[in-house]
DNA sequence: TCTGGGGTCCTAGGACCC
DNA sequence: TCTGGGGTCCTAGGACCC
């Protein structure tokens, strides 16, 4: 018998800002938003009962719920207990899925003679949550991942949905297909053409079944992929000059060729994303032959895919530059380049550690800060 | 003062190779 | 005188998730 338990923060960011200002409860609370541009990342059940929602755009929000209060996104302070969520989940479980930022899958199968029932041992974890952290959890027991997340889902906010073996089907049967995770609106939409309209007569499609059931669980099981690692902004203000495009650029890159060295990894791939004022988004990507993780290399390969691909008179709202084909640091090359890499090496990891002490804005390649001046 | 930012996975065509 | 075919890499776009 497996056990699966998905947990799913409810209003996470929003949360991890109650846990350390309790005067922001019971209030409506919106994290996000709060640029120009900016759009709400996490709502308060107080801010969605006005209807505002994530992914809506800030103005909107305001319009809807005008005595909201709106804080920053701060990313950092998320992983921060993002990562004291997953040690409390590791406590319970050697096997536990991070699916996100705020989701999370424990493996309970075989902990009974620790832990107790499956159904003990889910309660146990949803209240550690909140009685150490201060954060709301909801929960869905069952022995497949993908409906122990779906009953989560429906079990917020604050609730454990538990599904005995050999029910899944008449549970699942009557829900919308779009309760399916990996069903979109697009694929809603054209199941919606086809008379299918609820998982249960998606169920009966052989073809169906096996096209939209695997997909989740196969993503989630085989874990452990070519990650990418990326940054993009949406400018304050359209830009259409090449200069500061590249600027913005600079930027990105820095935080990318950071995180690379941080992760101890090179990539071979780098693309860049550029979307104009019309909305309309292209994305360029090249393969280098020897895999990097120095600045100046990546931004010399963005610059050029930009100075190639832009089109001259568009204006731009949103830079992005994304690498992958991530391998471990043990890159092969001639010894010829070899002291000269090694020195650039040497130069990036004093420029990490002056950063780590001092501040990411301490230091800088010259041409991504050269406006600032 | 329209529409974020971090990702993953899938598809599909063309190049290239054996 | 038709024009194979299978595998892999590269690239671009899009759906989807939180």
């Amino acid at each position: 018998m497996r056990w699966y338990l998905h947990v799913d923060m409810d209003a996470f960011f929003v949360s991890v800002e109650r846990a350390l200002d309790p005067v922001l409860r019971d209030k409506a609370v919106i994290v996000g938003g709060t640029r120009a541009r900016g759009v709400v990342t996490s709502a308060s059940y107080e801010a969605r009962k006005y209807g505002v929602c994530s992914g809506m755009p800030g103005y909107q929000a305001r319009r809807l719920c005008p005595n909201a209060i709106f804080l920053p996104t701060r990313h950092d302070l998320y992983r921060e207990f993002s990562d004291k969520i997953f040690a409390i989940l590791h406590r319970y479980s050697p096997i536990v899925h991070k699916l996100s930022i705020d989701e999370g899958l424990v493996d309970l199968t075989g902990t009974e003679r620790l832990w107790g029932l499956p159904l003990h041992s889910s309660q146990e974890i949803l209240l550690r949550l909140r009685r150490e952290l201060g954060l709301p959890a909801s929960g869905g027991l069952s022995g497949n991942p993908m409906i122990a997340k779906v009953v989560a889902g429906l079990a917020k906010p604050s609730g454990l949905a538990y599904v005995p073996h050999g029910s899944e089907e008449a549970l699942l049967s009557p829900l919308p297909v779009a309760a399916i995770p990996g069903i979109g609106p697009k694929s809603e939409n054209m199941l919606l053409q086809q008379g299918l309209r609820t998982v249960g007569s998606l169920l009966r499609r052989d073809d169906f079944r096996q096209r939209f059931l695997r997909p989740y669980d196969q993503a989630r099981e085989t874990g452990a992929g070519d990650h990418s690692i990326g940054a993009e902004t949406t400018l304050e203000v359209s830009l259409s000059d090449l200069s500061s495009m590249e600027r913005v650029l600079g930027a990105l890159v820095e935080e990318i060729g950071g995180r690379l060295r941080d992760e101890g990894v090179r990539a071979c791939r780098i693309t860049i994303k550029i979307r104009y004022d019309d909305f309309k988004t292209v994305t360029r990507s090249h393969t280098i032959g020897v895999p990097t993780c120095f600045d100046r290399e990546i931004l010399a390969v963005a610059r050029w895919l930009l100075r190639k691909n832009l089109v001259s008179g568009k204006k731009v709202r949103l830079l992005g530059v994304n690498v992958g084909g991530l391998r471990a640091s043990g890159w092969q090359e001639s010894l010829f380049n070899f002291s000269r890499r090694h020195a650039w090496e040497n130069l990036y990891r004093s420029i990490d550690c002056i950063r780590q002490r001092y501040g990411d804005h301490t230091i800088a390649i010259a041409s991504s800060r050269a406006k600032e001046e």
